[in-house]
DNA sequence: GGTGTTGAAGCACGTTCGTGCTAAAAACTA
DNA sequence: TAGTTTTTAGCACGAACGTGCTTCAACACC
C-alpha cells in the first residue's frame, strides 16, 4: 500500500495553497507551477492529486462554495432559533448577512475567492456548474432568510422573491466594494448600509 | 507626413477590439497578439499606437469608465430637468440607473469590460488610478441622484451618503448578477428589484 | 526479506506571452 | 521625381504555461 498519506488532507492542503494565490494575485497565476511552490510541493505531486489543471480549479471553487454555505447555513440556524422580531433575532440577521462580508482575514480570503470563480466561470465552461449550485445555494439562505423576516410568513410570493434578489444584489454589491474599494467601503459603511437595508426591508412586506 | 490615418480613430477601433476580446473571451485573453487579429491589424502596428500591453489596458479601461460616465451623467441630467416627485421625473430616475446594467448589447458589453477591469485593478497596480477614477465618478453620480430623491434636500449628511453608497451596491450587484446568471436575473427581475428599491428610498429619509 | 503498489519529483515538448528590433510600404513634401 | 516621415509587418528572444511520460524512494503485504 502507498506511503501513509491521508490523500484528502493533502488535498486540501493544495486548495489552501490556491486560496492564497488567488487571494493575493489572482486567479490567473494559480498555475500549476505556483500552486506547487506555494503548497511545497512539486508539480508532479499535485498533479498526482489532481488529474488537470481544471480538475483543480473546478475543486477549489467547490471547496470555496461548501465552506462559504456551511458557515451561511448554521447562522440561519442560528437565525431560525430566535423569536421573531425580536433584537436578538436582528442580531442574529446581521450576523449571518456579515458572513458575506470580508470582515475578517479569513472571510476576507474567502471573498475574494468565491468572486474570481464566479467572474472566471462566465468564460470557463468547466466552472459553469459549480456557479450555478453556488447561486443556487445563496440564494436559497437569502429566501429562507426573506421569509423568516416577512411578519407572518404571508405577502406576495412574487414580492418575496424580489425581495431576496434585492437583498442578494445588495449584498454581493457591498462584497464587491469592500474588496475593490476597502478605503470607501469601510467595515462600519458596511454596517450603516446593512441596518439601513434591513430597516427598509420589514417595511416592504407591510406597505403591500 | 503619415500615411492617411487618423491616429485617435485607429486608437478607438484597437479599444473596440478589446472590448469584444474582454466580453466574449475575458480579459486575460486581452493579449497584444489577440487583439491586433480581432482589429485586423498586425502586432507591431498595434504596439505603434500603444507604448506596451500595460498602456492599451489603461487606455481602454480609461475608454470604458468615459463611456458609461457619459451615459450617466446625460441621464443625471435628464433626472434634473424634470420636477421632482414627477412620474416624469420616476421614468428617468429609472432610465438612469438602468445604464448601469446590461439591457442591450453595447450596455452589456460595456458592463463586461467594466467589471473586469475593475476586478482585474485589485491585482494590477498600473489599472489603480483608473478604478479609483471610476468610483469616484460613479459614486458622485449616484451621489447627486440621492439628493435630488431626497424630500426637500434636507435630510442627514450620513444617511445621504449610507444611501448612496447602499444604492450603488445594489446596482453593481445588480450588474453582476445580470452578467453571471442571466437565466436567473432578467430584466423583468432587474426591473422588479429596482422598483422595490425605489420605493425603499423614499420611504427612509421621510421616517428618519 | 523480497516484491509490488503508490507518492513524489522532474524532464521534455509544444504553445503562448510581451517586447526589442529591423525592414518594407505608403504618402506627403520639396 | 527624389527624399522624408509615418505606418505596417515581421522576426527573435526569454519566460511561463499545461501536460505526457519517465524515474526514484517508501511503505505494506505475502
Amino acid at each position: 500500500m502507498p506511503k501513509i498519506v491521508d490523500a484528502e488532507a493533502r488535498r486540501q492542503e493544495v486548495v489552501q495553497a490556491v486560496f492564497r494565490i488567488i487571494a493575493g494575485d489572482g486567479l490567473e497565476r494559480a498555475s500549476l507551477r505556483e500552486v506547487a511552490d506555494e503548497a511545497g510541493l512539486a508539480v508532479g505531486s499535485v498533479r498526482h492529486y489532481f488529474a488537470s489543471s481544471d480538475d483543480l480549479l473546478v475543486f477549489s471553487f467547490s471547496a470555496v462554495i461548501d465552506r462559504i454555505a456551511g458557515r451561511l447555513e448554521s447562522a440561519l440556524a442560528a437565525v431560525e432559533k430566535e423569536t421573531p422580531a425580536s433584537p436578538e433575532q436582528h442580531l442574529a440577521v446581521v450576523n449571518l448577512l456579515g458572513q458575506f462580508l470580508p470582515l475578517d482575514e479569513e472571510l476576507a480570503v474567502d471573498a475574494c475567492v468565491w468572486m474570481a470563480f464566479r467572474h472566471a466561470a462566465r468564460i470557463k465552461p468547466v466552472l459553469a456548474a459549480e456557479a450555478e449550485r453556488s447561486h443556487r445555494t445563496v440564494a436559497a439562505v437569502v429566501g429562507r432568510l426573506i421569509m423568516l423576516l416577512s411578519p407572518g410568513g404571508a405577502g406576495d410570493q412574487q414580492t418575496l422573491v424580489t425581495e431576496a434578489e434585492r437583498l442578494l444584489a445588495t449584498m454581493d454589491g457591498l462584497c464587491m466594494h469592500a474588496l475593490l474599494q476597502p478605503e470607501w467601503m469601510t467595515a462600519e459603511m458596511c454596517s450603516d448600509v446593512l441596518t439601513a437595508h434591513l430597516r427598509s426591508l420589514s417595511g416592504v412586506p407591510a406597505a403591500r
